[in-house]
DNA sequence: CGTTTTTCATGGATTTTTCAGGAAGTGGGG
DNA sequence: CCCCACTTCCTGAAAAATCCATGAAAAACG
């Protein structure tokens, strides 16, 4: 647990003070006395946590330092200061703060308060991409991005929309009426020759041999399904 | 915003004003009086936050509750109690509580310290870097920034915003309408001619060939991208 | 005033819709 | 078994609608 501080206030005493405490309890501790310094260290050290007090010398008080950094950082923001007004520390939490501590405080708070905005932080999260894999067609419903053999496929609108619906009901047989219904809406559910040209437009983008497909096979009389070579699909709901 | 909240207390009338004053605020609201059925809940009803009083009839209290609760839950909590002393608030923290408020607190207070609870809890969001690369196009989130070929172009309030957007979420298709939200406001969803102008406005600044863009991609019918090459988009010396 | 933002009209390209011809399969009756 | 009416599908192509880039100018801003 070697998290890095950075503590952001204008007396020496203090952070003279806090230094000493996180470093006894094992973080690693980095200090600035103002705002401009002060994102410029966390956009070059990228610490794990800031405390910053709100009256400082130079344009940017607390309040602003937090907005700013929010707009390129996530990084964890507890407010610091002789300010005990409750609409200053509502303040606090509207620019982004995670937590708020009037001096004066004990040492004991403060490393309690950091430790928990930490664990919160820390959290390692699984990012999920929700792509869906089948052969060798790859569909990145994040970022609406869909290729064949890694390359790019452009699809327009009602085409993607299209393959999405079937991608979320891969293997398994779509009827008309239902694609009709989620891709053109309720009251389309009749008019297969939309249905028609855009699996012929999606097969002749996708497909290696559009006439003979090996992706969106037909149901005769019943509809449409995207087969993929085994359960090998990672999935995202809607 | 329909995060699901549970509120352990065993008075009704906090219970009540708890309650009222966070569905206002549109979260959904759960309750339980003690222990025992806190714990159930938490299990089947799997809420985003729970607000804890400490003082609970029945063999648990609510450091208790959260011990028992961190065995197999990651939910936030929030302590919630008349005890003032440091000690209570440390043994608080010690047991895994997010965040410890003592009675009696205001409405807005509460409000605010669930909001930045939950905007930690729940987002994971991506990775944002101080400085972001795109071949020749690089942005300073720091120090609001931007340069092509090693040179400042300075943007307008409106430019950088939508550049902005488009950076934080690069190599993905943004829609209109997010675009329009998050740079104008919800009320602009649909006023696409706004976005039209600036999209042309930021190639005119940033492309090498404007009408044969190579950053800001359209993807008709649906939105733009910001496209990077390659993950190049990190850096930030150490 | 100069800059920035908003608004509008236009031409051209793309996408969507619509239609008609033809192939393939089905089932019944001759 | 073959012919025929019927259905369903694939295909090509063209009309209709939509979307985008652009220029330019009005309005708002500072």
């Amino acid at each position: 647990m070697s998290d890095k501080i950075l503590v952001v206030d204008d007396e020496p005493r203090v952070v003279r003070l806090v230094s000493e405490v996180l470093r006894a309890v094992g973080y690693q501790v980095l200090a600035a006395a103002s705002g401009e310094p002060a994102i410029k260290m966390v956009a070059v050290e990228q610490p794990d946590l800031v405390l910053l007090d709100i009256l400082l010398p130079g344009d940017l008080d607390g309040y602003e330092i937090c907005r700013r950094l929010r707009e390129f950082s996530d990084v964890a923001v507890i407010m610091l200061t002789a300010k005990a007004q409750e609409s200053d520390m509502l303040r606090g939490f509207d620019v982004g703060a995670d937590d708020y501590l009037t001096k004066p405080f004990s040492a004991k708070e403060l490393v309690a308060r950091v430790k928990a905005v930490l664990r919160r932080t820390q959290r390692p999260e699984e990012r999920v991409t929700a792509v869906f894999t089948c052969g060798e067609l790859e569909i990145d419903f994040a970022r609406r991005i869909v290729q064949v053999h890694s390359e790019s496929v452009s699809l327009t609108r009602t085409e993607y929309a299209l393959l999405h619906q079937l991608a979320l009901n891969a293997n398994r047989v779509m009827l008309h009426q239902d694609l009709l219904m989620k891709v053109w809406g309720p009251e389309y559910r009749d008019d297969i020759d939309y249905l028609r040209a855009y699996i012929r437009y999606l097969r002749r983008k996708l497909e290696p041999d559009p006439p003979n497909p090996r992706y969106i096979l037909t149901s005769p009389g019943v509809g449409y399904m995207l087969t993929c070579p085994e359960g090998e699909e990672a999935e995202a709901a809607d």
